[in-house]
RNA sequence: GCGCCAGUAGCUCAGCAGGAUAGAGCAACGGCCUUCUAAGCCGUGGGUCAGGGGUUCGAAUCCCUUCUGGCGCGCCA
């Protein structure tokens, strides 16, 4: 039931009966309801000032005489205050209409079929090839990973690319330093770290030692025209890093649909180039070849050195050409930082210029830059914590805590990496992503309040009551929920479907880990107040009811923000 | 200099397609386990929503402006 809805409608016969019509649709006036402030003014309000002008009446004149009006059964009341329209459902029905629509809707609960026929293709991760992950990629990372998982929920076809930093000048350096320093079992064994280390030295020697660089440079230029030796070398580094990192997205339980980065589109940057000289957008200046994007207030996008190298923008215009060729998207997002904004506007600008007119289906999912303890990330100086680490750290955590509360839980190794991991990530998708991240130890790793490991506890908890509850053969009684403790759990529970179609809009999972918390929070206190085992059959399975749906919408949020729901924690 | 973004409680932040008295968590202090998981619950204190102007019946929310901070601005990605 679809209770705004049936208020619009109520709203509509009252003043066709007491003012001779709104002159609005039903539609209208059910987006224009809003929940009040708090439960004493009712569950829906619709304020009557947007009537007023149309109708030359005073916003009380017609609330008050829309309230004399209206009479539904699923009402219990209707109030006029100061211009509002106040609209008190009928506590029982209002859970029974809620609390069945949930579970009879199941794990499909707060989804729709909006996303059918329709592609998405998200560009997400993307990590440098020779380098570890680190807490900066965690936000790229599981951004992109809630947002797959949504639109998955939603119906749409999703793909996952992680768009992988594989090409450079670097890479080359990078084989002059093994061909001269380095051996493949100590690569082997040392994984990034090794490979790492081999760069630096190149760095550190080539300062005073032109001819390394040069050798460098000869080496990536044999990865560009295709040399076996450099190809086999540069793709063994490749397969390297992407095993070092395969554990760290086994961890966070994450995966891609493809794995094409810059090299990739290699071959694939000509034709782009051969377009925009055609459709006469290419002019050289100081030397380059330049789009000018000066009309639009932008500064050139550079698409070809001097040299006659292709840059980051030429890569990503034939990255976004090739995935619409493939994929035929309905909409491309990239998960990538704010830094990048103004490289994002200028490539959309230039595929409009191009004239493909899906340049409107692409965006630029920004989010905040990620420091830590007050000073920006540094691997030279030490500032730098590797994601394997941190969640390593969480998991001993919460291995701890178990073995002090839970001592006699079956498969703590396993709840300690989804509460430890959970706690990370959540920590992550916890604020707006735009804001930037301050990473502090103590509170990437806190348990309490407002985190991961409170919405699982919570989650636990309820499967702890349902444990020990059974099967319920006595038909629900919801009367028994029209306390306000269960009433705002049942709102709530209402929300989760907008909550969810809000998230997707706007790309903002941190919607999602808000409601999981405000759920968490309504749940522990009704839990509190009230006791779920009553002697009373019928009460009893109408509050089992409630239990029952509140387990499965936190699973279910959880798990669109990719976080495991333990039932015994 | 130009552009993008942000500024709400001591700290971290919700709320911002305008709506009724601005909410959480953390930190501090004080309560609650012989009842279903205390990783929990309850209570106390804490605010010029950066400043100013405008639009509106109504502004933390929209517009203008100032200030502060972050990021970006041709041969890196």
């Amino acid at each position: 039931m679809d209770f705004k809805l049936s208020i619009a409608n109520e709203i509509i016969a009252a003043a066709e009966r007491a003012l001779g019509g709104s002159g609005l649709l039903a539609a209208d006036i059910a987006a224009a309801l809003e929940i009040p402030p708090n439960t004493e003014m009712g569950d829906y309000a619709f304020p009557c000032f947007k009537l007023s002008k149309a109708l030359h009446k005073s916003p009380m004149m017609i609330s008050d005489a829309l309230a004399g009006e209206i009479h539904a059964d699923f009402l219990s009341k209707v109030e006029s205050v100061k211009g509002y329209l106040n609209f008190f459902i009928d506590r029982a029905t209002y859970a029974e209409k809620v609390v069945d629509a949930v579970l009879n809707q199941g794990e499909a609960y707060g989804s729709d079929h909006s996303g059918a026929g329709k592609t998405v293709v998200l560009d997400y991760s993307s990590i440098n090839i020779a380098k570890r992950f680190h807490i900066g990629h965690l936000s790229t990372t599981m951004i992109g990973n809630s947002l797959y998982k949504l639109h998955k929920f939603f119906d749409w076809n999703a793909v996952g690319v992680n768009h992988l930093g594989d090409w450079g000048t670097q890479f080359g350096k990078m084989i002059a330093a093994y061909k001269r320093w380095g051996d493949h079992d100590t690569v082997a064994a040392g994984g990034v770290d090794e490979m790492v280390k081999l760069y630096v030295r190149f760095n550190t020697e080539a300062k005073d030692n032109e001819a390394l660089n040069d050798e460098g440079r000869a080496w990536f230029k044999k990865i560009e025209d295709g040399d076996p030796e450099a190809l086999e070398i540069f793709n063994w580094f490749k397969s390297v890093t992407l095993k070092d990192a395969e554990r760290v997205y086994d961890l966070l339980n994450v995966k891609f649909d493809s794995y094409a980065g810059e090299s990739f589109y290699n071959d694939k940057m000509q034709p782009i180039v051969d377009e925009l000289k055609r459709k006469g957008l290419l002019i050289e200046d100081q030397g380059a070849q330049i789009v000018d994007l000066e009309p639009y207030g932008m500064p050139p996008a550079l698409i070809l050195r001097s040299d006659g190298a292709t840059l980051y923008i030429t890569r990503d215009l034939a990255a976004a050409k090739y995935r619409k060729d493939t994929y035929n998207f309905d909409k491309s997002l990239y998960v990538v930082a704010y830094q990048q904004d103004l490289h994002f506007r200028q490539l959309f600008k230039v595929l409009e210029l191009m004239g493909y007119e899906w340049y409107k289906d692409c965006e630029h999912v920004a989010f905040g830059m990620v420091s830590f303890e007050g000073q920006t990330l540094s691997t030279r100086e030490g500032r730098v914590v590797y994601l394997e680490d941190l969640l390593n750290m969480a998991i001993r955590k919460a291995r701890a805590i178990i073995d002090e509360k839970s001592p006699d839980l079956e498969n703590k190794d396993e709840v300690a990496r989804q509460v430890g991991v959970g706690a990370v990530v959540f920590f992550a998708l916890y604020n707006n992503r735009i804001k930037d991240i301050d990473f502090y130890w103590d509170r990437a790793l806190n348990f309490d309040g407002e985190t991961g490991p409170y919405v699982m506890y919570t989650h636990a908890r309820a499967c702890s009551v349902l444990r020990k509850a059974g099967e319920c053969a006595a038909a629900p009684d919801f009367n028994a929920l029209t306390d306000p403790e269960a009433q705002d759990v049942v709102r709530l529970l209402e929300q989760y479907p907008s909550v969810l179609k809000a998230a997707l809009n706007k790309s903002e999972p941190s919607m999602i880990t808000r409601y999981s918390v405000d759920l968490s929070q309504a749940f522990n206190k009704f839990y509190y107040e009230h006791k779920v085992m009553v002697d009373d059959p019928a009460e009893r399975a109408a509050r089992v009811a409630l239990t029952r749906a509140v387990r499965q919408v936190i699973a279910s949020a959880l798990n669109l923000i990719g976080l495991e729901a333990p039932a015994r924690m």
